[in-house]
DNA sequence: AAATCTCTCAACCGCCGCTGT
DNA sequence: GACAGCGGCGGTTGAGAGATT
């Protein structure tokens, strides 16, 4: 046959012709639509009842809007699902022209991608803790070992620097490196653990002092945003036997979580995925958040601890070459040099910029009752 | 230019809950 | 209460398009 559709018990599958879908279109325009069943054999087509109904639903509807998500359809599909999770003919019901189907589907394969890359939990909606420990770790051997300023290491920095963000990419790409087409297949416990105390065990960071007591006063500490977590917090409590988990997630992430994993943009990253022009964006390079970093300094101890000891392809996991990430990092993310205009909560021009904030200025739907649904 | 890999998304499948008998 | 029919839902699949080698 030419094409993939096949017959079974004198039924055809597989894609909907023109002709098809015109008869469906024609027969619901003339008759409406509601029993399913009898539609295929009214209307002349060889398919199921459930056939049609998926057909109409996802494609043929008049009302369906066709194109890309704009930046807030998505914010509040990640708002929505944080709430509800994966029940996405709810979150399709808040979302006026979407499908339950392109929902689900527009998640699985870029905001969950995206969330990953941000060093965000997609299913918890909280940072990862894999990318926690690690900045944290890495936060603690780089910035606190000594107030001095004046170290060798630091001493050819000049104007090139890793901001935090380009830190926390990094982080989450080293993680997840390991299966690159898979965001939900992090390294494993074995790997990453070693990974874990290679980082925290090693002379090589242990001895390198970074920014000045005061600059590190400057950083701001992560404050999950509120209102979110309250509202979600407020169903999964009502709903959730695991409730206690996430509370020990939440307040890890209080303790724990470097100014890394604030600083990110959803919004630039959603334009840059979108292939919009970002380029001219300011950036507060003044930023507090701007760490005092030479590139080819971290080049050299992440190569030393990483690229040349157990990350290896022998051992499953592909070598790891900071060079080629950060030049991926700095090309394939918005956030860097020029483009970025947000850094951490409240210190940005445009706080609708961060993550989160502009999130919870989405409505939920007033039909919400206590457990989320509608 | 061809082969191979990766990604996207329309469509399918199986399960569940509701309703009528 | 048991059963059947049906619609709806979420997870999964696989063809086709696009990207990469």
């Amino acid at each position: 046959m030419t094409n993939s559709s096949t017959e079974k018990n004198g039924l055809k599958k597989g894609p909907w012709t023109p002709e098809e879908d015109q008869k469906l279109i024609d027969y619901i325009h003339k008759h409406g639509h509601g029993k399913w069943r009898t539609i295929p054999k009214n209307a002349g087509l060889k398919r199921c009842g459930k056939s049609c109904r998926l057909r109409w639903a996802n494609y043929l509807r008049p009302d369906i809007k066709r194109g890309r998500f704009s930046f807030e359809e998505e914010e509040a599909i990640i708002q929505l699902h944080s709430v509800l999770g994966n029940k996405w003919s709810t979150i399709a019901a808040n979302l006026p022209g979407r499908t339950d189907n392109e929902i689900k589907n527009y998640w699985n394969t870029h905001i969950k991608k995206k969330l990953f890359k941000m060093g965000i939990d997609p299913v918890t909606h909280t940072p990862r803790l894999d990318v926690l420990q690690l900045a944290s770790i890495l936060n603690t051997s780089l910035f606190n070992s000594s107030p001095q300023f004046n170290h060798p290491f630091l001493s050819g920095i000049g104007r090139s620097v890793i901001n935090p963000t380009h830190l926390l990419s990094l982080l989450s790409t080293l993680l997840s490196c390991q299966s690159r087409n898979n965001p939900d297949n992090v390294l494993n416990h074995n790997n990453y653990q070693q990974t874990i105390s290679q980082l925290s065990g090693s002379n090589l960071l242990q001895n390198q002092p970074q920014c000045s007591q005061m600059q590190l006063e400057t950083i701001p500490t992560f404050q999950p945003n509120q209102p979110q977590v309250s509202l979600q917090e407020n169903l999964i409590a009502k709903s959730n036997p695991l409730n206690m988990e996430h509370q020990l997630i939440k307040s890890k992430l209080q303790n724990q979580i470097s100014p890394l994993a604030t600083s990110f943009s959803l919004q630039n990253l959603w334009h840059y995925d979108n292939g919009d022009n970002i380029s001219g964006l300011s950036v507060p390079q003044s930023s507090s958040a701007m760490q005092c970093f030479s590139s080819s300094k971290f080049n050299s101890i992440f190569n030393n601890l990483l690229g040349n000891q157990n990350l290896s392809h022998n051992e499953g996991i592909p070598n790891f070459n900071l060079t080629s990430l950060l030049s991926s990092t700095t090309s394939s993310s918005p956030l860097n040099s020029s483009s970025s205009t947000t850094f951490f909560n409240g210190t940005t021009e445009d706080e609708r910029d961060t993550y989160g904030s502009n999130i919870l200025m989405y409505n939920i739907s007033n039909g919400l009752n206590d457990s989320g649904l509608l």
